[in-house]
DNA sequence: GGTTTACGTTGACACAGATCAAAGCTGACC
DNA sequence: GGTCAGCTTTGATCTGTGTCAACGTAAACC
């Protein structure tokens, strides 16, 4: 399990974790410098991952997570019958793959939506290092309670909010991720179509694109195609909190 | 960490994990008799809960995970305005809490639907025993991961489901559940509202009732109030895969 | 550079489920 | 054992979103 430093090359220290500009947000959140040379031996495989291409696909084996380091990815459940949900778009310093652990079994597909990098972290050395590295276990279980906390909050949208309050809050929260890794909170390209967005919102994509048009003509955003520019950040948070019914 | 046993007193003793009817369902599951002995140590404080009380609500600070000994829960989020959102409902040997451990806080109520025992697990022992136990580590993993797979279901009913298909589906996985409990697969009590159920389906009391009332008109169910039976399993599965639309 | 193809917008109309309203049922409590 | 409160059922009507259809736009490809 150690002195596996010595065999990385070059190429591979230059991406390790702890040279990586999205330690701070991803795995190794938390850790001290120590811990995080631990992490650089764990994970020591990328994968590039173009456009349109799957990371796994449901029903797959499961042997890894997926830390994203470029690019942006989106989730999705298929029925038989062909009807989709998306169940969520991921985007640099995010994991993938937590689905897979119950089962040893993917149970959605992983999709990029632009090409991509991820690194992969084999499941069984994680719950290994986790086992000596207190903070990467602490955090790592932070990682998956967020995301059935985040799921908690998709059932909102699904459950109890009308569809201009939907798109609000998907508009938002893509806001706030975007600042989180330093891009501007108000102006942004949507990785994903109005199909995209309507099946992770329980919306059809004409729905959506009316209430696109609808945000614009009250002069809360602009859109043009995917290009987003958002006027009114208040404006989009009144919608939500503002209950007329 | 060890020689806690000697401070047992025999009720505590008589309630141990070790010896639960449900340890092949709840958090021991897959672990040998000298683990499951560990995890007597780890859980050793039971609290009933009567009907209507609150484990612990949206914002109480984070301590402990919950298993159920025995009764019936729902956990909810309200929003400010009232809209309320059933996120799930768990019975015996369902695990609790898994939402607060990424913000140190709860982000959702869990309230008792009839009189219950819960099993305590602080949660800092939790992962100081998860790394002695490795199986218990993979199993504590496994179980955040499939609560998250059943998010995605519940997002899957919400976002592409009609009514009455969101009803068949969770008859079914109730009746499943209850199953492997040993209870009927086909007969038993529901122990929530039609309003709880809609809201955690995303419909109305009035569409969830009239939902039954079809259902039962076209014999695939008798209820009377909270009586269920379950008349044509086959029927009921046959609504989720055949689409006509 | 023109054509193809995928994606997006907008309008007209339909319908599933929401809303409003009234009455029935059941168990708890005095 | 009668009353009360909460829950459920059912009917009538309304409405937000879906569906269907036509047209627009833009990037991709020969």
């Amino acid at each position: 399990m150690h002195g596996k430093l010595a065999h990385l090359s070059v190429p591979q220290l230059r991406e390790a974790c702890s040279q990586c500009n999205l330690r701070e947000l991803c795995l190794p959140m938390g850790l001290s410098e120590h811990e995080m040379g631990q992490l650089d031996e764990l994970v020591n495989l990328r994968r590039r991952i173009l456009r349109g291409q799957h990371i796994y696909r449901s029903g797959d084996g499961f042997e890894a997570i997926f830390a994203i380091k470029t690019g942006f990815f989106k989730t999705d459940v298929l029925l038989e019958d062909g009807r989709e949900q998306v169940t969520g778009f991921q985007m640099a310093g995010e994991i993938l793959g937590l689905d897979g652990i119950g089962t040893e079994r993917h149970t959605c597909n992983a999709v990029a939506l632009e090409d991509s990098e991820v690194c992969v972290i084999p499941f069984s050395d994680l719950e290994n290092y986790s086992r000596e590295i207190g903070a990467l276990q602490h955090h790592f279980h932070k990682v998956m309670s967020r995301e059935i906390v985040r799921d908690h909050g998709v059932m909102m949208l699904l459950g109890i909010m009308r569809a201009e309050e939907r798109l609000a809050a998907f508009l938002l929260n893509l806001s706030q991720r975007f600042t989180a890794r330093g891009y501007s909170p108000t102006e942004f390209n949507l990785r994903m179509t109005r199909n995209e967005i309507g099946s992770y919102l329980g919306l059809k994509l004409e729905t959506v694109s009316r209430a696109f048009s609808r945000f614009q003509d009250e002069g809360l955003i602009t859109v043009h195609q995917k290009h987003i520019q958002i006027l009114d950040v208040a404006g989009l948070k009144k919608l939500l909190t503002e209950r007329r019914a």
